[in-house]
DNA sequence: GTCAATATACCGGTCTGACCACTTGACAGG
DNA sequence: CCTGTCAAGTGGTCAGACCGGTATATTGAC
């Protein structure tokens, strides 16, 4: 059951206190995730369950909502609380997973060289001349950037953005979107001078041209290729020649921490 | 202003009403990325904002709640509400986008075919032994629920999950838990149909037992293959060999609709 | 008997108003 | 100048109430 968080002695504070919804809504994960409430079954009312868990009907409401947002619950008025089918699927603990802190470099590396080869590839086939034109538009800024002396970071990711949009494939372009808005966290700061220097910046010019070059041609296979190498380039400059994949096991990370 | 939404005459019901908090959620969204309150802002007061906008506390609580969930706002206890720092890239809008209709099936399959190849290449260099173990476990499984003449769609879906978690990779692991999860939904009931028969049934054992030994013998070239060479067969079989990766206009999708 | 219209019980949606716990910052005392 | 205290403001939680929507049992007509 929930805990109300108790101030015995106003200053000792070991952990921040956790609001009401956020252990609710752990607790329900758990029960459908554990099977206890299978996909597709009804939960108790909103009045039993509040009172089954001990709350009141606000937090339990609150905690519902976040599930809801979280997309492992459905809420139909009138009617009642289903859980989604995403269990027997989704092993991912949502709630948990998404209040920590995210992957390292290079796993968002490794996810970059699974998603942007196969938005330049079927960016050669969808985009419209709108949006190859607002590539070329943004190569034109970041060849503006760097000749003025400032970091193209920006610059760079909201081109791969672009070619992901122009895939006109909504989940590519939902997961670049991510990888990129990760990249621009202070992970990257110090990686990133390793690839901002004249040579390398000019390569990925070049890089960059031919690619639009291919969109516009219609040649996926090229389009796929120039990404393919560049990627290969960049790994080398961030994680080095070695590399080789290097399978950490589990790691345990013990979930107390939390941003801030 | 969030409009309650009204119902003039009982049987004239155009559009699922939309519930309080998703609007308020929305307009505050709006706001963020507006850039009316700017990253790291401190928004005004539940008290106050409730007023503001129209609306009593506890539905103005479900939205904060709604958007914290989504990462988009951090709530303070004591001291207020501030927007989290949002990077300039991230183009994509969380909630509304988070609330409406899926990709459809060729879009989903066009990411697989980028995620899934990706995740048997690293599970071979990164699958530990127990992952690799339930793998074998799952596949079983499968086997079981064919001979059982059971549709083995879940099962299918448990072992690409697991796959993917071998894959040791947070991102591929979650994209390929939502495409899995999608793949369960309603639309695809019927595209399922074509696959679910006894010759294609064994060809799928023969490529989940081709990639298990693929990742055994550590082989990711021969793992990645293989998942190629399968998903090279499924799209045959979902969407015919015509294909031709069609180049869809924009497609204005009007958001009316809902699931259900 | 079958089927459609209706009545009703249940459920979620929203609101009011209140009290509690926490954070903060001003202020008085050392 | 530093420190401890206190008060104001903020979010956290609660209880209870009423509303409208949904599903189902009921009733009526055919």
């Amino acid at each position: 059951m929930p805990q109300r968080q108790r101030t015995e002695f106003p200053s000792l504070k070991v952990v921040r206190p956790k609001r009401m919804y956020e252990q609710i809504a752990e607790q329900i994960e758990a029960l459908i995730r554990n099977g206890d409430f299978a996909p597709g079954a009804r939960l108790p009312g909103e009045r039993e369950l509040a009172e089954t868990i001990g709350v009141s009907r606000p937090s339990l409401r609150e905690a519902l909502i976040a599930l809801e947002t979280l997309g492992l619950i459905e809420v139909r008025v009138g009617d009642g609380t289903y859980v989604r089918a995403a269990s027997p699927v989704s092993a991912a603990p949502t709630w948990i997973q998404s209040k920590d802190l995210g992957p390292g470099p290079l796993e968002q590396f490794r996810a970059r060289r699974a998603v942007e080869p196969a938005c330049a590839e079927l960016a050669a086939a969808a985009a419209t001349a709108q949006e190859i034109a607002a590539l070329e538009k943004c190569l034109e800024r970041i060849i503006a950037t760097i000749d003025a002396g400032r970091s193209p970071a920006a610059e760079h990711a909201r081109f791969h953005v672009l070619l992901a949009e122009a895939s006109h494939n909504s989940i590519l372009l939902s997961v670049a979107s991510e990888l990129w808005r990760l990249r621009s966290g202070e992970m990257w700061e110090t990686l990133r001078r390793r690839v901002e220097e004249p040579e390398s910046l000019a390569k990925g010019i070049a890089f960059r041209r031919r690619l639009v070059a291919s969109l516009r041609a219609r040649d996926a296979a090229g389009a796929c290729a120039a990404m393919q190498a560049h990627l290969d380039r960049v790994e080398q400059l961030y994680f080095g020649p070695e590399d080789a994949a290097r399978a950490k096991p589990p790691e345990r990370t013990p979930r107390s921490r939390r941003r801030r």
